[in-house]
DNA sequence: AAATATATGATTGACCTCAATCATATATTT
DNA sequence: AAATATATGATTGAGGTCAATCATATATTT
């Protein structure tokens, strides 16, 4: 028997947001929850997965929450091998009883579960990334400390003003900061407020650590982060002949890499 | 054949790693990505179930990840009709292009679901619990600012001198708090650590509101947060006899509740 | 080296899920 | 008020999933 549009749109919200709430459902229990034969249950889900809002699975379905976290962990498996070579190569330069700093981006990601494997103790982890919360959030002997700031970018990052000030107080003793891209005349990123983070970070350390892996090479953004001549630590699975063939110089003993040693 | 343990153990991790990063995967994809038969595919799917690494879906499994977000959404809801009362109260005070502040906890939570369906023009929310991001970060006219601080209690708080520091330069409208329980002498929560922060916050606020639900009447914990003499706004689904009864007296226009319009 | 334990894949029958189809009731439009 | 559109539940056949069982190969123990 139809029934009017608004009390479908209804049930659909209220389906979703179970979903939300419990992450994944049976259909069984949808009908129950919900009160409809299983036909209506699979035709709901099936809009819903049309709109996005919802992904379906055999048997049953997930609330969006899921996936939206998902990608950003596919995101971080393109390129894992640079990126893991890389992060191994962080969390060799840390020390126990060390105040770091990890970036935005998935490389801090990397670095992120580098340490899950292989804990210098006592480690106290600066952020603004949102994304290491998870995986950070439960070590035991170490202390994370997030920055405060606006909820950006897709939810991950924290950013502008209270994010700087944030910073600004910090005492760090390694930053690992990521960058979009890398050419001859420096470090580049999107956009202004990172930037405008990143240096303020940058002040704090006493050694700040750019780590891009291979697929930032000759990758030009909007906004110069920072030129060679103000770089003292480049981490990359790149070597100096590559490097010098992008027409990037580095001062000596700036480059950490895994041919290096 | 029999196969050595290691391997299988190494295999059962990297099947839930695969799930962490995907969030689900039925099993016939499994099976290719671990290059094993549906059978063992299945049994080392209900070895990590009963271990609870993983949880198990018809065709397939989820990264545990799901299910320890889950909890928190199962927590609120019990005992959702009065919170979310409460929070529809909530709401209603808010203004377009104010500045609030949530605290921690599942009231908060519920004012936050609540903002979503019914959001005031230009608000701004500080707030430092982690579980907003995710109903928060999504709302397109909001501004959410996340308090910097330590990392804590199951992950989804931030506390400590960053997060005192962090409230201590902010402008806060109406601020909204929560209470482990309430007695005679007044409101009461577990942690100094809460309490320094919610007091940064009541200094910094227009008014400040404690919200606390029926469940949590005549209730104490180890630290008295606040005396009914400094308390200038109770969000309650209680009404004043009840309160009464339990030695709870308020100044005049103290009380705001379903019942009290 | 022999005996034992166990990890695996194949098979199977019971059960489940799914999309399609159909009849029906009731919104919605005309 | 009549005509149309559509939301729903029931049914059904095709195909998928599951736990149990068995044979076998190979770790592991003795």
């Amino acid at each position: 028997m139809r029934v009017p549009r608004h009390v479908v749109e209804a049930r659909r919200s209220r389906l979703t947001e179970l979903l939300q709430e419990r992450g994944y459902l049976p259909i069984s229990d949808l009908c129950e929850e919900l009160a409809v034969s299983e036909a209506t249950a699979r035709r709901d889900l099936s809009a819903l997965q049309s709109e996005e809002r919802i992904t379906r699975t055999y048997g049953g379905a997930l609330g969006e929450f899921n996936a939206s976290f998902t990608s950003f962990r596919e995101r971080l498996r393109l390129g894992a091998e640079s990126k893991s070579a890389i992060a191994r190569l962080a969390v060799s330069l840390i020390k126990p009883g060390m105040k770091i700093y990890l970036d935005a981006g998935t490389t801090a990601f990397a670095i992120a579960q580098e340490l899950r494997r292989n804990l210098p103790d006592k480690l106290t982890i600066i952020t603004n990334n949102l994304a290491l919360i998870e995986p950070l959030g439960s070590l035991p002997s170490a202390k994370t400390i997030l920055l405060g700031g606006q909820l950006l970018e897709r939810q991950s990052v924290l950013l502008g003003d209270e994010a700087v000030r944030s910073a600004a107080v910090q005492k760090i003793d390694i930053a690992f900061l990521g960058a979009q891209g890398m050419t001859s005349q420096g470090l580049w990123n999107s956009q202004r407020d990172i930037i405008l983070l990143q240096q303020a970070v940058m002040k704090r350390s006493g050694l700040t650590c750019f780590c891009l892996d291979r697929s930032k090479l000759s990758h030009k953004a909007p906004e110069l982060l920072a030129d060679w001549s103000s770089v003292n630590a480049l981490l990359t699975d790149l070597s100096i002949p590559e490097l010098r063939q992008a027409g990037i110089r580095l001062k000596p003993g700036t480059l950490i890499s895994p041919h290096s040693n």
